[in-house]
Order: C-alpha cells, then sequence, then structure tokens
DNA sequence: ATCATTTGATTTCCTAGTCAACCATATTGC
DNA sequence: GCAATATGGTTGACTAGGAAATCAAATGAT
C-alpha cells in the first residue's frame, strides 16, 4: 500500500524554480559571453550605482556570505573589472569600486539583461506582466524577505 | 560621464530568482530535518511515481547530468532510502527504485512541500494563484523549456 | 567473427558557494 | 592603558553540481 503524496507540480515553488532556473540559466549564457557570471554581473550593476562599497555591505546587499564576497571580488579584480582598496582610516575595512573597464561593460551587461527578460516575458500581455511583478514584489514585501543569509 | 544601464529590478528574471530562492531555500530547511536535500526529494518523488528507473532517464526528467545522478543516487544509497540494481540483461545498464524507508518517507516529505508552498502563496487570492500557476507553466510550455542539460 | 561505434554509467577535475575558524584591527570597560 | 570583546575580512574544509574523459558492455557493419 501507498500513502498518497502530492506531486512536485502541484507547487508553484516547483514552477516558480524551473522557470527561474531556464532565465537565470539562459541568461548566464549570455553574459558569459563578456566574461562574467550572473554573481558577477549583479555586483557589477550595484556598484555601478553607489560607486564604493565595503564588501560586508555588498555581502548584505546581494545575500551572499563574506567569504563568497572575498572570493566573487578576488575574480573581477583578476578581470581588472574591480578595484579593492584598503581604508586609511579603519585598518580592517576595504573598499570594492568598479575599474573604468568594470563600469564600462555595466551597460552591455544590463542591455543583455533586457534581451533575456524581453525573451522570457514580453509575450505577456502588459497587464499580467505588472500582475506577475506585483505579486512578486508583494510576496517579498509581505514575507520580508530579506537577502538570504542573516549570517 | 555615465551611459545608462536599467536596474537589477527592472527584471522579471531578477524578481523571480529572488522569490525563488528564498522558496527553495525555506523548503531546503524543512527538509533537512529529515536529512533529505531538495534535489534528493525531486529524486525521490520521481521514483515514486514510477517505482524503478534507470539513471539517464532520472537525469533527463529531473534536468541534471548524468554525472550528477550517480553522485545523488550515491547520497541516496548511503542513506538506505534508495536501491541500485544492475540490469541482468544489459550489463551496463543499472536500476535505481526507492527502498521501503524510501518509499516511507515521500509522503512526509510531500506534506512538508505542500506547508512550504502554503506558507508562502496561500495569502494569494485561488484566482491570482491560478493566474501565476498559468503563467509559468504557459511560459514552459511556449517556450518549449526542457530540464536543462540537453547534453 | 571481428572491429568500430554507440550507449550507460562512473570518475575526475573544476567552479562557486556555505560555514566556521581565524587574523588583524578597533572599541569598550575598568 | 590594557585586557576583553567587537568587527571586517580572509582562509580552509566541505558540498553540490557541470563538463569531459574514461570504462565496460552492447550493437552494427562488413
Amino acid at each position: 500500500m501507498n500513502l498518497p503524496a502530492s506531486e512536485l507540480t502541484d507547487h508553484l515553488g516547483y514552477w516558480l524554480r524551473y522557470v527561474s532556473n531556464h532565465v537565470s540559466h539562459a541568461f548566464a549564457r549570455k553574459v558569459e559571453v563578456h566574461g562574467v557570471t550572473v554573481a558577477e554581473w549583479v555586483v557589477m550593476r550595484h556598484l555601478f550605482e553607489v560607486e564604493r562599497l565595503a564588501p560586508s555591505r555588498l555581502a548584505e546587499r546581494i545575500g551572499m556570505t563574506r567569504g563568497a564576497v572575498t572570493k566573487l571580488a578576488d575574480r573581477l579584480i583578476a578581470k581588472s573589472l574591480l578595484a579593492r582598496t584598503a581604508d586609511p582610516a579603519d585598518g580592517r575595512a576595504q573598499t570594492l569600486a568598479l575599474t573604468p573597464a568594470g563600469r564600462a561593460l555595466v551597460p552591455e551587461l544590463a542591455a543583455l539583461a533586457d534581451a533575456n527578460d524581453a525573451e522570457f516575458f514580453d509575450h505577456l500581455a502588459a497587464a499580467d506582466r505588472a500582475a506577475l511583478l506585483n505579486m512578486l514584489r508583494d510576496l517579498v514585501e509581505r514575507r520580508g524577505l530579506r537577502s538570504q543569509p542573516v549570517d
């Protein structure tokens, strides 16, 4: 005998993950042409906005551990897209900022992000797209979803 | 001067990933109480349905490489939730099937999946929930999204 | 019948994360 | 002013997965 068990496909979480994985994967393939990963893009886009940021602050914002940010920064630095400078005031602190090359790359990557989003969601009626966006945003708000690692 | 670049939050893909990550992570915390990961749950749920399956078929279905399935199976076997048996007819082939313990665990995990989904999506009106589900399913259909690794 | 090809699965190497331990420097309390 | 504690960042051990090489068995072609 067999107790009943709901199916994978019964869950919105399943479909969300399924679609999200595909969207992200497609985007990953696009940006990898520029030698960049999705996580790296996220970092770059944040620093494009704020100019300079401590690794720990960045970690909070993007929802990664500080350790992960250290390594991510190392990789971006190796590609000359990022610079790490010691804070003269505080001997422990570091500051991350895009290099000119890094900064120049951001609009190109942003265009790929636009293209990727269009590719997946442009078939939706504007109202549906807005509704979807609203639901997701509202969910984040309502459940107070913070970028993952509370640490 | 600064070329313009769309923001991360302008993209549905961003929000999808954000929410999806949270939902999956919350589910992961629930199932880890039973010593199981999300990927392992997916494997178990599939085998609950079909009784027995070749690793390669399973890999196709869950969208992982065969290598990954080998290792995943190893882990489940180590936990006595899965058994791997050689096909007597074909010396290369293997067959995977849940052990009684594995089979018994599936309904419990399914209940956790239900709970997790409820936790995140129950606040939505039934119509909204259905609309969301439809959009995601339709997207998969329309874009012909197959489980990832085409190999 | 034998050799080449194909197929099923595993193994090895690599990447990208987490978690926890660990410096080094700052800050605080006495 | 100095010990105890906090904080910022890095490092190391470990995990999960992908990609490609490998191995063994089956199939097919001559």
